[in-house]
DNA sequence: ACGTACTTGAGAACGGTTATCATTATCGAC
DNA sequence: GTCGATAATGATAACCGTTCTCAAGTACGT
């Protein structure tokens, strides 16, 4: 079974070279399995782990292609490593809580949020593109 | 002069250690005179630039020890590399427009974007500590 | 099946950040 | 002010995530 996601994430990167390699087909299949962010090495780790055979470069590679569609959104939570995850037309835009003490990442949406930004890019005449907001502190396990 | 923010910070620097060290007072009045973000490098470089002898290690650890005194703020905008600025007990709070094409860092605040951050945090449990807005995209001049 | 050209993987290179360590400077005690 | 203990400093090495390089492998049009 292949999802939509990872169909029209398979047709662009091809239209943008016409040829297609295996590696870039196990990154996406295997993004396509994650619901959060995950860091390249991560995904490299959890290839090799299931047995596929690939090099961090390629992973970095597919990656970046995918992000250009915009089909991966690029998200830096302030440790300094990248992390991606998929962006599916129509489905759950999100942004990320970080506990500082356990290292949890947890997702979370907010509809007025989003609006302000809109309102805040078009006041200042940006074509906003991205964006991204990153709440870091003590989630309620760690609060004591 | 010396202003409220940087009195400060260079007691709560003190305070950690009991002792004062020339390269941490030259990084806290450098900042003191920024409005906006800086990386450690251009922190070094402007020192350097100005006759100051200070390693980027240095810088580092004021940084860093700012930085957990909750003094200055860690702002990461997507390159890779992370950027500094002071945090002023009821000055402006900020966030971030980036342009894609020209690299321009551009501060803004937005009032209801901040009360729905507020808003998510409480709703989760979290003890929000810091939190960060960055919004990229093509800014006035380069959208063409 | 063949040739071309893109993809791939291993490892080198790169750049920002952190750690190490000998030297210097600060501050309290006297 | 001097002395001694000890923290701060600066140069440099180490580290680690990311990007680059290049030879070998592979997909696609013919």
């Amino acid at each position: 079974m292949q999802s939509a996601w990872s169909q029209s994430a398979l047709r662009g990167l091809r239209a943008a070279s016409g040829r297609t390699g295996g590696a870039r087909r196990e990154v996406v299949e295997y993004l396509d399995n994650q619901h959060c962010c995950l860091s390249a090495q991560e995904i490299h780790e959890g290839l090799r782990a299931s047995g596929v055979r690939i090099g961090i470069a390629s992973v970095y590679r597919a990656l970046d292609g995918l992000a250009q569609l915009e089909l991966v959104q690029r998200v830096e939570l302030g440790d300094g490593v990248a992390r991606f995850e998929p962006v599916r037309p129509g489905g759950d835009h999100h942004h990320h809580l970080v506990c500082d003490d356990c290292g949890k990442v947890e997702p979370f949406e907010d509809a007025s949020l989003e609006s302000a930004i809109e309102r805040v890019a078009v006041g200042h005449g940006y074509a906003v593109a991205a964006h991204e907001v990153v709440l870091r502190g003590a989630c309620n396990d760690c609060r004591s």
